[in-house]
RNA sequence: GUGGGUGUAGCUCAGCUGGUUAGAGCACCGGAUUGUGGUUCCGGGGGUCGGGGGUUCGAACCCCCUCAUCCACCCCA
């Protein structure tokens, strides 16, 4: 019989979970730090919930759960399993309206979408999102980019870049090029999106294929005419542009500058307004972050999205979030050799040498344990000489052997694998030569 | 949804223009060392060559179908 994994999904052996578990410590540490809390949310909601919010092409990549009983046949389906974290929390907030606000709060959970799997994309996979609701201040904002940037930081990623622009700066910049209803500044924006891959030719191209006038497509492209430095930017964005799109420049200044006084490094983070981000919530600043190398598309992207929490409820929630993906930077770390091997989890193995020694392993295994020796017992049937190298296979330091000598003795004999010594001891000065020796 | 690449031992791969019993390294097991690992030496187990069909005297190799997987596009973390 042949035996496969479900498309895009993975298995996490414990070499894996050890390494992924070292990436997740950092990340929920750093966003602790910044004060979020913790918040989890079924994996499945009611398919109404996810419904309108990603786009015509995020809609289709939604998982659905078939019905029971009739709709089985029918294909009728009720739920479906959450496409991101930034729509739960919404329904959270939605149904919460005892939370204070602001209201900060992290979710490193798994995300299902139905996608074809490539490099750096599952179809099950896990985001590290941190939000802000409850605000309008350009602070929250920033407070996202300054998490974001600590934690790819102590990640220890050096080169990577934090693209920032805002919706309405794109909205006006899409009505520049003859975009008069959302569904053609959908269509500016998937072109506009491609311009890193195709260059400016390739986006004309498409722009043109997509009905937009040659001279309206010029009117865009001065408007996104490269300036020296994001200062430069700002202000040039700001004289293009109406007064939509200038509420959106100052907007940006601010968030720009508080992320700065928070210690986000100016040479990681650059106002982009080719930056497109195509989901539909979206309504003011927008953010990414990449590394060139390897390509696996951005490891990080988040935005504002102030009329989300109104769709669920009559109070509408101002809220603006990050999402880091941890799959896209585990497979990043692990190309760069930023992963450092996994220290196994138990440091000792206790030997079983016979069945008249047992009893003397077991007590040992316990005193150890009681002591606070992370300790493996050997349960396994192989020989003794092969309780040695299971024990160095394992990365153990400590080997503890409970033989016919120890038992009368009433003693055990401590070896450290790393040194090759070895000791007779009691079991409790054996547990504490461990400790004090980390 | 569209287009390419790849499927040979647990893993990474070799296998010349189709030609005897399909190989290597690593891993695993055993022995040298019947109370001692990691190093070394010797030995061993393990493969429906992804699956099905076809061409041929003969197929891992050629053709068709199928499944899986990777990569690119769309979109995205």
């Amino acid at each position: 019989m042949s035996v496969h994994l479900a498309k895009g999904t993975r298995d996490f052996l414990p070499a894996d979970m050890l390494a992924r578990r070292q990436v997740v410590d950092v990340v929920r540490d750093v966003f602790e730090r910044f004060g979020f809390e913790p918040l989890d949310t079924p994996v499945f909601e009611r398919i109404e919930t996810l419904t309108g919010k990603y786009g015509e092409e995020g809609e289709k990549l939604i998982f659905k759960i078939l019905r029971r009983g009739k709709g089985g046949e029918t294909g009728a389906c009720d739920q479906a399993l959450r496409y991101d974290l930034t729509v739960p929390l919404a329904r959270v907030l939605a149904m919460n309206a005892q939370l204070r606000m602001p209201f900060k709060r992290y979710q490193i959970a798994k995300v299902w979408r139905a996608d074809r799997p490539q490099k750096g994309r599952f179809r099950e996979f896990f985001q590290c999102d941190v939000d802000v609701a409850g605000t309008t201040s350009p602070l929250a904002d920033a407070e996202c980019l300054a998490v974001l940037y600590t934690a790819l930081s102590e990640l220890g990623f050096a080169e990577f870049t934090i693209r920032l622009n805002d919706r309405r700066i794109l909205t006006d910049l899409a009505a520049a090029a003859g975009a008069e209803d959302s569904k053609s500044e959908t269509s500016f924006l998937i072109a506009l999106d491609k311009l890193d891959k195709v260059g400016r030719a390739g986006v004309d191209k498409e722009l043109i294929g997509r009905g937009f006038e040659a001279d309206a497509i010029e009117k865009a492209w001065k408007v996104l005419a490269p300036q020296e430095n994001d200062d430069a930017t700002l202000d040039y964005l700001a004289s293009q542009l109406g007064e939509r799109g200038q509420e959106g420049v100052s907007f940006l200044r601010q968030v720009r500058d508080a992320a700065l006084a928070l210690g986000v490094d100016s040479a990681r983070l650059t106002v982009d307004p080719t930056l497109a981000r195509g989901l539909d919530y979206y309504t003011g600043p927008v953010f990414e972050a990449v590394v060139q190398e390897p390509n696996v598309g951005s490891i990080a992207g988040g935005g504002r999205y102030d009329g989300l929490v109104g769709v669920f409820s009559k109070r509408d929630i101002p809220a603006v979030g990050v999402s880091l993906g941890l799959e896209r930077i585990i497979t990043v770390m692990k190309e760069l050799g930023m992963l450092p091997e996994p220290a196994p989890v138990a440091e000792a193995l206790v030997t079983v040498f016979a069945a008249e020694q047992t009893p003397a392993s077991l007590k040992t295994a316990s005193a150890l344990r009681a002591a606070g020796v992370r300790t493996e017992l050997y349960s396994g049937d192989g020989r003794f000489k092969n309780q040695f190298k299971h024990a160095n296979a394992r990365g153990y330091r400590w080997l503890v052997v409970v033989g016919p000598d120890e038992a009368e003795q009433g003693v055990v004999m401590l070896k450290d694998l790393a040194s090759g010594t070895q000791e007779k001891l009691t079991a409790t000065d054996a547990a504490a030569a461990i400790v004090s020796a980390r």
